[in-house]
DNA sequence: TTTACAGTGGGCAAAAGTGGGTAAAAGTGG
DNA sequence: CCACTTTTACCCACTTTTGCCCACTGTAAA
């Protein structure tokens, strides 16, 4: 499981050079291959991409007549595309994946149990800033729930 | 179970030097090794690695659609961070976390059951002052107990 | 007063992160 | 279909950070 933000630079061929903790298990786990797309969030999901499969499946397999599924499915769907790590552990960031999530030079890739998520700094910044009260109260799941 | 606050200071190189009156039961317990995270009060919270294990996995289990729990998820294990004790029982505080809890030199690490905070100390002591009163009332959980 | 040890600071080497040059491949237009 | 431009991939070099080690200081105990 992969977890914890690493502030990376992207260069100015808009590269993403993956941390050295993470190569180890992306090259054993999918070959360095992975699957990089959109989230509602403005930022990018990047999974191994066997773990981007039965996602896609599930996805493809929801009703093309609910306005709402079919709109997750070309944001999610439309938007995914295959990168492989180069020689030194790099990727590249598609340009309009890199403009959708207004990504520029400094950005943050963070750690989410099974994917990633990547961010450009000064969102992720905001986002964690949010973050830091329920100002809707508690929600029902995290009932029984300590840290 | 850890208690009690110990005043520390980091060193310029962010390393924060474990108290040795937890380092025999780090040791034993995780073998040095510790996870380090984002508390939604502005400060650090540093687990056990296995003690902290449980809680990723039940985070990680919640709804991805759910604005509150996202938010979480991305505040806690997006900011997990893998820290191990060097040989003379230190650990590198990651600089985007120290950031986060606005750490300086001097900082209180404080034992809170099973893991513990790690403060700023100008923010433990504000803390500390905040909490003398309940000023919304008694919280109902509290009912039937006294010190 | 001496000794031991917790706490602190800093040097050094290895590794990670960053940047850029060049060649091959893909895409575009005539 | 060919030529040209742009993009991508691979390689190498440099800078910064991290991990490991050892030395110094202050406090507490003998």
């Amino acid at each position: 499981m992969f977890r914890g933000g690493t502030p990376i630079s992207l260069d100015n061929k808009g590269r993403l050079a993956v941390p050295v903790k993470y190569r180890e298990g992306l090259i054993s786990l999918c070959a360095g291959r992975l699957v990089i797309t959109a989230d509602p969030s403005s930022c990018l999901l990047v999974y191994p991409q066997p773990v981007w499969e039965p996602i896609e499946q599930k996805l493809n397999s929801l009703s093309s007549f609910n306005p709402q599924t079919r709109s997750l499915q070309r944001l999610l769907v439309g938007n995914a595309s295959d990168v492989e790590m180069d020689g030194a552990g790099r990727i590249l960031v598609p340009p309009p994946l890199r403009q959708f999530a207004g990504l520029n030079k400094d950005v943050v890739l963070v750690g989410q149990g099974a994917k990633f998520e990547l961010w450009d700094d000064e969102k992720w910044n905001l986002q964690i800033e949010s973050a830091l009260v329920f100002k809707d109260g508690i929600p029902p799941e995290l009932d029984g729930f300590s840290l």
